[in-house]
DNA sequence: TGCAGCATGTAACCTGTTACATGATTAG
DNA sequence: CTAATCATGTAACAGGTTACATGCTGCA
């Protein structure tokens, strides 16, 4: 059986980049070395134990390329349980949960959707990411009223900064949800 | 000798607390619960190892308050040594890669600044944050640019967030400099 | 010749998660 | 009486960090 799920936000990270083309470790670790996705350690003892784990739990499989060569290489493309598995992830539904600890994994996610999840399944993640985000808006906002006054300057502007925060990435959940429903629902519907 | 610096935010989270006021680790727990510092896991396998580091590494001190009575509290103080440590830790430069890899420290640091640290050095902090975050800001708006009309939609998108993260930190900083400097500058300067 | 990049790994260590465990107090 | 809260811990496990280790290729 060896049921090992996705078992952590770098995990995911490589199962959607698989999702878009074959890399080996070395490939992956460049990609979060030289572009946004750079949350990710590149280092080796990170991302070599995790395509380990993926291989073994079934979600990938790794062919070695050119095995006669001086520099051979091990290129991994998602398999079929892999796809479901990635698929069934970002399907989960947005928590406030989610939104409160774990906004990194919520954007991830959503990156890796168009080509995975349908148009109305995009729409409802990005609508409850919205919602969700305004709600825990409201309760930052909140604290900062009752709790601001009495707190140091540097400790109420922190909470300021949070507050900043959520609410640009509301402001970028509704926009993007507007966008999405009048330029994707027509052509972007690839469940 | 046992020179255990801070070894986590977790760590440095209960020393800027303990800064304000002596706490026990059920109190700390409610904190991490019921405040926006809820980034921290206020689960009893976290946070009492962590206290017992802290005071192996002589940086706090518990005495046990009520140990007569059937429900004693170990209460948590900062000594000289943590006092040291943890000005010393809110002094260290930001840098880009603080900045990209560790925001979530550098707002941590900065809640915790007031009465440590005098007013230049939390002037001197924000325009760093500044300037590093707007620097960031333009390497992401240049992927955006380069990258971005050759990624799927939600791809993009989650970039786009990216940016405006960081846009909306940027804005907050240089925001909260000027009030410093108006405000703060004055009264505030208590090294 | 030497250095940067390609390419893959291992091992020790450390922190945090999850779950378990114990027992007293207070409010309904 | 019983559930929530107060209050403190332990133990297994897992994942990431850091450092070490190896060897080839291409370029200046």
């Amino acid at each position: 059986m060896t049921k090992q799920n996705i078992d952590s936000d770098l995990s995911l990270a490589i199962l959607g980049l698989l999702a878009g083309r074959p890399m080996s470790g070395y490939d992956l670790r460049k990609v979060f070395r030289t572009t946004a996705m750079t949350a990710f350690s590149d280092s080796p003892g990170a991302v070599y134990p995790a395509l380990r784990r993926l291989a073994q739990g079934g979600l990938i499989e790794g062919t070695i390329e050119g095995q006669d060569t001086l520099r051979p290489r091990q290129v991994f493309r998602l398999g079929k349980r892999g796809r479901t598995a990635l698929a069934g992830s970002l399907e989960r539904p947005v928590t406030r949960d989610d939104v409160v600890h774990r906004m990194d994994s919520l954007l991830l996610r959503f990156s890796f959707m168009s080509g995975l999840l349908g148009a109305g399944e995009i729409a409802a993640f990005l609508r409850r990411l919205a919602e969700e985000t305004e709600g825990y808006l409201g309760v930052l906002e909140a604290e900062l009223r009752t709790s601001g006054p009495g707190l140091p300057f540097t400790g109420r502007a922190a909470l300021a900064q949070g507050v900043e925060s959520y609410r640009a990435t509301a402001r970028w959940a509704r926009k993007t949800l507007e966008e999405w429903i009048k330029t994707g629902s027509a052509k972007g519907g690839s469940k």
